[in-house]
DNA sequence: ATGATTTGACCCTA
DNA sequence: TAGGGTCAAATCAT
């Protein structure tokens, strides 16, 4: 199914190649022949049109393909104004479900607006402490999604929060890691937030050749991060 | 004993 | 009202 439609895609962009080379050509010939530059203004916006098809329709697909990645707003660091609603019900845990401010829904929705989107073939480990707070079946998604939240949530404060969901386990498995919000916290087990930068940066390139990635299958972690075992044993919903 | 994970329930948004 | 995000008690692991 989602392979059928990938093939679609790839045949409209092919067929969008194809056209934007033969308005190419069209624009060679008309400089050639050199007669006003009208023409050739139409053709360089058809010219524009097509790329910007193609740029669209290659963003599209890289959102599905194995190596796609989509950052949002990588470039903000640091802490973020939307989540200071956060520290209401973090800093007071005596706040009941039920009367917990209104102001978390637009946090809700401000975070979901300020977050980055890695997949990958395997779990990464990004150098932070992670706690798992939450697990839940997706509709859309034949797997559950996991939610963690930094280890330093209360303590320092962290109001960084990430979702892992399985896309799919054959022939390979798949793995989306949505990040909301960046950390605040300092005192991280394995890295600071400079080998933070670098993961971002590494996460641009083939995710399976990262020196951060971590070999992840069924019967064999080798990881002593707890949010990666953690996920291998429940990647089947009860 | 302490901290992490699991899991059902609650709450908010669309 | 359905779906998704979070909470928190129960359970598990060290």
């Amino acid at each position: 199914m989602e392979r059928q439609v990938g093939g679609r895609r790839d045949n409209a962009i092919q067929e969008l190649l194809k056209g934007r080379e033969f308005t190419c050509q069209l624009r060679l010939l008309l400089s050639l022949d050199s007669k006003g530059g009208c023409a050739e203004d139409l053709v360089g916006k058809i010219l524009s049109t097509f790329t910007h098809t193609i740029s669209l329709l290659n963003t599209t697909a890289a959102a599905t393909a194995t190596k796609a990645e989509s950052f949002d707003e990588v470039s903000q660091l640091g802490p973020r104004k939307s989540e200071s609603s956060s520290g209401d019900t973090d800093g007071n845990p005596s706040t009941s479900k039920n009367d917990r401010p209104a102001g978390c829904t637009k946090k809700r929705k401000l975070a979901a607006s300020r977050s980055w989107v890695k997949e990958s073939r395997t779990l990464v480990d990004d150098g932070y402490a992670w706690r798992k707070y939450g697990q839940k079946k997706i509709l859309e998604s034949d797997f559950p999604r996991h939610y963690y939240r930094c280890t330093h949530k209360f303590d320092q404060k962290c109001p960084a929060t990430k979702q892992i969901q399985m896309l799919q386990d054959r022939p390979s498995p798949l793995y989306r890691t949505t990040y909301s919000a960046h950390h605040t916290c300092h005192n991280n087990t394995l890295h600071d937030s400079s080998s933070h930068q670098h993961f971002l940066m590494d996460s641009a390139v083939d995710s399976t050749t990262s020196c951060h990635l971590i070999s992840f299958n069924n019967s064999t972690t080798t990881t002593t991060t707890p949010f990666l075992a953690s996920f291998s044993g429940s990647s089947s919903a009860p």
